[in-house]
RNA sequence: GCACCCGUAGCUCAGCUGGAUAGAGCGCUGCCCUCCGAAGGCAGAGGCCACAAGUUCGAAUCUUGUCGGGUGCGCCA
């Protein structure tokens, strides 16, 4: 139940009814919202004045009329013309009574809608190379496109969760041979890491684990065929040692794609090539130096094969092929891209780092050119996190290097509060992660603050049990109970908040913005909290007053309704809400 | 030089895709609570929404330009 999904409607109709010749565009344009300012009622709409103009009429006139529709509606205790010509609408208790009975009933399903109408979209996220464990860089895109993907399941999308693995590059090639290095060190020889490898101490067991299989075999072997015997050896481990950070928070995948599997003669991108060809996107032609860049030493001006991505709104045209004729990353991806069109994806989100952002231009020309303009990509870039400590940014110094990896944050902090913390912010402003902060029990740590909440209404059934035993409080007493008790302003504020919900859902869905979600659950613990303060200053507004069993059974419904939606709100974001905090 | 992102209270950030008198937390000031319904509550001060034009009934929000910060800039991935 979603009531400014419900009003939009109703106005609507009293607008047509009104007026029969507004069109469907204008129609569309008309917003039910909260008023920013509670006082000015419950509900508001620019109805009258998106409609007045082209009506040629004047907006308060409008407003009066559409005032009048509303009129003697049982749900609607007044109804007000308001500034240039808003109305506003004051709702009857009845309404919110029914609000917190559909909360009751719908449970973990009371949000979530069907924007989505089921269609298909990938989102891609993380990719991060199969060259070691997880940096912490790719953290705030794990979580984000986690979560992200999860919101549009919710709004009644078809999801496929995908993680892209960069597998065909050259530093695949550099990756293998630092492992090899550390075969030859497991079968005993003292090895030297010269620059330019990875030196990794997570490539020990992996040379180990050579070792095991192959003995001493491919020492006398050339390095081309050692190479090619070890590499699938030592990507499987990469990808085991990623796929066993995503899993520390809470991240899965439906399909990893490999990059590799696009290769090769008559591969996936042959055949896009060929394919942009025969439309005309590819030529041979010569780019213009970058202006302003400082090392050009190794420009090179020669002629190459490329795509014609300035059709398509990008900046430049972009090369497909390297000079020792090889594809270069971007035809790969063009190729790829076209695969997720072909398996039916209309939609796809990429969530890239910030380092990407000069790539999202590309890759919108190649989703555009590869669908015929079919299907459309959102492009997420999140910014940099700067982890902190003391006030002062800080790098973990791992034994060999100083990267940060995943591991060492959710081992310090715990997976809830590193998914909250980076999800508590839009994706594309640059963040501080305070250490001390995430790990602080007081209201200044939001996933604290929040998870509090949800532990302080499951506090709240413990303590009626205790001081009301024999009282029947299950979810059958619940949906029972007088929920006509609920009537305090109060009370009727957390209503209203609950009851915007659904809305705050459709909207972050709509929008690719889980980070609403985490605010929203922020704001309700807010108010859950503040009415919790209330009853300690006056005892009448307690949730539970054993003298009268009725009214505590009403409040408890709205504490459930609260926790309900907490809990909503949390699985989305994929953090958990605990029954008690410890 | 070019592209993209950002610029909102002293600080950290929201602002519901164009709505009404721009919000929250921290910090600050002043009260209240000394409570196990633990891990506080209430109130106040604090703003040229970077700046300037434009679009219209109406702009923090959209357009253009300027300034400042970040990221990136043929063949790396």
């Amino acid at each position: 139940m979603d009531i400014f999904a419900l009003f939009s409607t109703r106005v609507a109709d009293a607008l047509k009814s009104l007026y029969p010749d507004v069109s469907a565009e204008l129609l569309a344009r008309i917003v039910v919202e909260p008023p920013r300012d509670a006082g000015h009622g419950d509900l508001s709409t620019n109805a009258a004045m998106v409609v007045a103009k082209p009506l040629g009429k004047n907006p308060r006139e409008v407003a009066t009329a559409l005032a009048a529709r509303f009129e003697g509606d049982a749900d609607v205790t007044s109804v007000e013309v308001a500034g240039p010509g808003f109305l506003n609408f004051r709702l009857a208790l009845p309404v919110w009574h029914e609000v917190l009975r559909a909360i009751a009933a719908e449970g973990a399903d009371y949000g979530r809608s069907n924007i989505g109408k089921g269609e298909r979209v990938n989102v891609e996220y993380v990719s991060a190379n199969p060259t070691g464990p997880m940096h912490v860089g790719h953290t705030r895109g794990a979580v984000f496109g986690d979560a992200l993907a999860s919101l549009m399941e919710y709004s009644g999308y078809d999801v496929t969760r995908e993680y892209y693995i960069n597998d065909a590059g050259g530093q695949v090639d550099v990756l293998t041979r630092s492992a090899l290095l550390r075969y030859r060190e497991a079968l005993g020889e003292t090895i030297d890491i010269p620059p330019g490898l990875y030196p990794g101490d997570y490539l020990i067991p992996v040379g180990k684990a050579l070792a095991d299989e192959f003995g001493a075999s491919l020492l006398d072997k050339p390095e081309d065929e050692a190479l090619a015997l070890a590499k699938d050896r030592v990507l499987a481990a990469m990808m085991e040692l990623i796929k066993a950070d995503l899993a520390k928070l809470g991240i899965r995948h439906e399909v990893f794609f490999s990059e590799r599997t696009l290769h090769g003669q008559g591969g996936d991108i042959d055949t896009t090539i060929d394919w942009l060809r025969e439309q005309g996107m590819v030529y041979q032609g010569r780019l213009e130096p970058p202006k302003g860049k400082t090392d050009l030493d190794d420009w090179e001006d020669r002629i190459q094969t490329l795509f014609r991505a300035t059709d398509y709104g990008d900046d430049v045209d972009r090369a497909l092929l390297k000079s020792d004729g090889s594809y270069t990353y971007f035809a790969a991806d063009i190729a790829y891209h076209r695969t997720k069109y072909m398996r039916g994806f209309k939609h796809m989100i990429n969530v890239l780092g910030a380092d990407h952002s000069g790539y999202v231009k590309r890759l919108q020309a190649a989703v555009k050119a590869v669908s015929h303009g079919e299907a459309d990509i959102d492009v997420k870039i999140c910014q940099l996190v700067r982890l902190m400590k003391n006030g002062e940014p800080f790098k973990m110094s791992k034994r060999s290097g100083d990267l940060v990896t995943v591991a060492d944050v959710v081992d310090e902090v715990g997976p809830d509060a590193t998914r909250f913390m980076l999800l508590f912010r839009r994706n594309d402003a640059a963040m501080d992660f305070d250490f001390d902060l995430v790990k602080e029990q007081t209201r200044d740590n939001p996933v604290f603050y929040v998870q509090y909440a949800h532990a302080r209404a499951c506090s709240v059934f413990r303590v009626a049990e205790r001081d009301m035993p024999g009282v029947d409080l299950s979810k059958a007493a619940l949906a029972a109970a007088e929920i006509e008790r609920i009537e305090t302003p109060d009370e009727l504020e957390l209503v209203r908040l609950l009851a915007a919900w659904p809305r705050v859902v459709a909207g972050a869905a709509a929008a690719h913005e889980p980070h609403r979600v985490a605010f929203y659950v922020h704001d309700l613990a807010a108010a859950f909290h503040g009415f919790w303060a209330k009853g300690k200053e006056s005892i009448g507004l307690r949730f539970v007053n054993a003298d009268d069993p009725m009214l505590t059974l009403a409040r408890l419904a709205l504490v459930d309704a609260v926790r309900q939606v907490l809990v909503n709100g949390l699985q989305i974001l994929g953090v958990t809400a605990p029954e008690e905090l410890s």
